[in-house]
DNA sequence: AACTATTTATAAGA
DNA sequence: TTCTTATAAATAGTT
């Protein structure tokens, strides 16, 4: 592409194909490299060279991407409602998997109570500790929750009591145009309390 | 890289990034193209994109190339004196240990108080239960430890005791046969309590 | 998506 | 392989 433009087919002088191959894979990898650091994207390029020879360039790790395309197309796959499609993986990724997993169900079982008897005391006080950190946790957003549900609650009830006040007023007013009889009206609302206590609904979605 | 030069850096405004990625890409696919033609290479390109789309170049198979990759990988760790299984899995079974992954993962969190924004009084409430739950074993298991600790340095304690009671009568009795000075023995051994309190080691393993 | 002023990549030569 | 350099190609900013 310089002193001379060449046309983009198979370089047949060996040495001068190698030369070509050298710079340009060096190219193709600083491209790679400038594309995933400008639009923060994760890049493998794979290469074979014709000796057989693998280069490779990755801004993380390309057994990780080769995970996601994996992960990806057997989604696609997937979607396409072709379960039995014979997709292959490599073990290694299984036996990590696996791995994972056990290790993780595990953690969550000891965390639910389960499986203790093989843990010293030092590794008790860190389950301890940990499940005490997760229930204080736990108990701060739901007092969190709770006093926005009761601030509801008592604004819904101060609502109602307005509207309840205003409609018997109303009724008043009727009844004084209306004459007649005169009868005072008692024990229509007590409390705020009261009215919020009626309200049902104690526990939204 | 025109008009004006840019620094390989990300690039901020998420629109530009776009763009540029869009330009990039393809740019880097030509080149690779062009490589793999020019030096009659076999390579493949996988991108992901910010947002997780999935990219991707070869010029022949990305299976075969990510095959070939492995392969090569395998021989390599196979120099490393071990032996590559080549085992293979459905995909399938990798998408549903992901998920599965996935949930566990994100439970755990939980249960470690982390990303609990979402959850309402209700599933609050069971997250506490069982941490609850978690938390009641762990102390009892804890309890059981520390019970079994402690009945383990009595006894030791009270071996060490017999073992000392018997070295002293051993050595009044040398004393004895030894005759020439008697001296009255006092202050060998106070109580059991002060034996145990030095046995060191508190927990063990 | 198209244009274009520049920067970058690189073919050929040393 | 590396350096040089003339030129082709890619592309940042603009429209």
């Amino acid at each position: 592409m310089t002193r001379q433009k060449i046309e983009i087919k198979k370089i047949v002088n060996p040495s001068a194909r190698q030369v070509t191959f050298s710079k340009r894979r060096r190219g193709l990898f600083k491209k790679a490299q400038e594309l995933s650091t400008l639009c923060d994207a994760e890049i493998a390029v794979i290469v074979f060279s014709t000796t057989g020879k693998l280069f490779e360039y990755c801004n993380s790790s390309v057994k990780h991407i080769i995970e996601r395309y994996h992960s990806v197309q057997s989604q696609r796959a997937y979607k396409l409602s072709h379960p039995s499609l014979e997709l292959k993986l490599e073990s290694s990724t299984y036996a990590m998997l696996s791995t994972e997993m056990a290790e993780k169900t595990h953690e969550l079982r000891q965390m639910k109570g389960e499986d203790l008897q093989g843990l010293d005391i030092e590794q008790l006080k860190q389950l301890e500790n940990a499940l005490q950190g997760g229930l204080s946790r736990v108990l701060e957003i739901k007092g969190d929750r709770l006093v926005k549900e009761i601030e509801a609650l008592r604004n819904k009830g101060a609502e109602l009591m307005k509207e309840n006040l205003r409609l018997r007023k109303q009724t008043e007013n009727k009844q004084l145009q209306d004459s007649s009889s005169i009868r005072p009206q008692t024990n229509v609302c007590n409390e705020t309390s009261d009215t919020s206590l009626k309200l049902g609904l104690p526990f939204p979605r």
